[in-house]
DNA sequence: TATTTAACCTACTAAAACAGTCGGCTAATA
DNA sequence: TATTAGCCGACTGTTTTAGTAGGTTAAATA
């Protein structure tokens, strides 16, 4: 079992796909400038996010990924999972034969975390984690900071272009 | 956060010498033949359990490892945490900086999931475990295998040798 | 129609961790 | 004094991580 840097990027970038849902598609980029995530990682780990059909895509400028289905139906245990990172805790990945064909010392207690991690993470969904509180706050952070670099870097400095960069 | 063979193995060995309690030191060499661990490798994991003081060793004939403490008083997260598997699951160890310095998106559903695995593992004591039913059994087996394997090598063959064996 | 955008794809890489192995040393016992 | 078994450091092949680099393709726009 691990849990890297792999699967919590994997998460963030739902959750940064679920919390600027109905604006259309969210370009890679967007999300790498948001959360901080090398935009080439991405783009690897998308492509096993796409391939367990949890996000679309859509080429072209203007293009990007959004949500396959809606944020209730997608929960954090499938999104880890996704990545190739699995949340079994086994060393026989269940099969109870880690130990020369036969079932080790400690084979059930690996079992019972593995079922206790995977309850807990598949009983969160993406809908959840946006409307949690502390969530909607370091989004808002995220989006203000997103809206300055963008007037910075066109040189726009009117109330009404950060508007309209928005 | 990661759990490999490095944890299980600790566990396992800590459980063995917690089956095996009032017998006297429990060695090495017989842990690596009862649970099927590198000798060599128990050694490294024995080295920070006893740094860790969940173990005591004796040297000598006849020596070997006996846990340091009741078993009721030692729990599977600090057998874990003992050979350098951190259960925690944040990128910023609680510190809720990841993200140049600032809280990331994620942080606070980490720190939940941290929460949750760690109560669940404290919770867990190695009286706990050699109580089970299941553990019992696989224990049984591999105590019978253990001293059938003795009696093959010393070409003993009476029960009484058996006996005398165990 | 040419250009730009952004997804898509493959291959490569430095660094770390894992799961050991090996050889030698030291304390206690028989 | 020989044996046992813990102690210790160094070394190793393999895998994974967290990227980077470089190119191709599809769609929109100027
Ligand atoms: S972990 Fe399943 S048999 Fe060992
Ligand atoms: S995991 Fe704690 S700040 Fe990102």
């Amino acid at each position: 079992m691990r849990l890297t840097t792999k699967g919590r990027y994997a998460v963030t970038a739902m959750l940064d796909l679920a919390l600027h849902a109905g604006k259309g598609p969210i370009s890679l980029a967007d999300i790498s400038e948001r959360q901080g995530i090398s935009l080439s990682y991405l783009e690897q780990l998308f492509a096993k996010l796409r391939r367990n059909e949890l996000v679309r895509s859509v080429r072209g400028p203007g293009g990007g990924y959004q949500l396959s289905r809606d944020q209730v139906h997608i929960n954090v245990a499938e999104v880890i999972d996704a990545v190739n990172e699995s949340v079994d805790a086994t060393g026989c990945h269940g099969s109870g034969d880690c130990q020369s064909g036969q079932t080790c010392l400690t084979h059930h207690l690996w079992c019972d975390l593995s079922e206790q991690i995977h309850a807990f993470l598949s009983s969160i969904t993406l809908l959840d984690l946006v409307q949690r509180k502390d969530v909607q706050q370091v989004a808002k952070r995220q989006d203000r900071r997103y809206v300055d670099q963008l007037i910075m870097s066109t040189g726009e400095k009117t109330p009404a272009d950060r508007k309209a960069a928005v």
